[in-house]
DNA sequence: CTGTATCCATTTGGATACTG
DNA sequence: CAGTATCCAAATGGATACAG
């Protein structure tokens, strides 16, 4: 996630980032499948640290993206899910997902040219 | 851009990432508007470097996004254009850009409330 | 189980100087 | 003008250990 957030940046640029960020649009794509657990969406995005996956949760949940539901149980329950902000933003994230995917081929002929006119 | 490309990452998320890079996504919607001089590019987007816009420009003429033209003239005069696969690209980031702007309020509100119940 | 804290390697990205 | 090269600071992000 493009998470610096340091200073002077535009706001609505900083929304951008969350919900483009690395981690985000994956989360966001699974969550719009159905809620998950936290050890769910790491099994999910695969090779995602702890600590990366609960900073992007918590930017997302902040922003209104993603609600958080912590029961009080033990062992600790944690379920994810989606605000009607966050599953506007997730089919976007999700239909351009899409169209990477329909259009993998034609790139990757793409950079095969372009590597071939070049060291 | 998130342009590590280091290893063992699957393709499609490779592109994604070109894509969605923060400013990759600011030179598509620029490019989407008409094509562009390099130094006019750097002006539009505002505060970034020359390396990084050049960085990012490569990836995105690499993957077949956008079209570069360089003259053969004194000085050298370079236009930055979409391709048909680019602007498909680039209406949907666009696209997702007006989104966070529509719904900039809501998620500003969210995040006070989000604030207001911590220290 | 769901995190947080710490440490550390890698990456990003800006400033500057320079070239064709 | 349109870059490239270099250097360096800052941010990202993984591994590990630990806590509630």
């Amino acid at each position: 996630m493009a998470m610096a957030e340091s200073e002077a940046m535009c706001p609505e640029r900083l929304v951008m980032e969350h919900v483009t960020s690395r981690w985000g649009t994956l989360a966001l794509i699974a969550l719009l499948d159905r809620p998950h657990r936290f050890s769910e969406l790491r099994r999910e995005i695969g090779r995602v640290s702890e600590k990366m996956l609960a900073q992007t949760l918590r930017t997302l949940e902040r922003d209104g993206l993603v609600h958080r539901d912590a029961r009080p149980v033990i062992p600790p329950r944690v379920d994810y899910s989606l605000t009607d902000l966050g599953r506007e933003a997730a089919e976007q994230v999700r239909d351009l997902a899409r169209w990477t995917e329909r259009r993998l081929a034609a790139v990757e002929r793409a950079r095969e040219a372009y590597d071939a006119t070049r060291p």
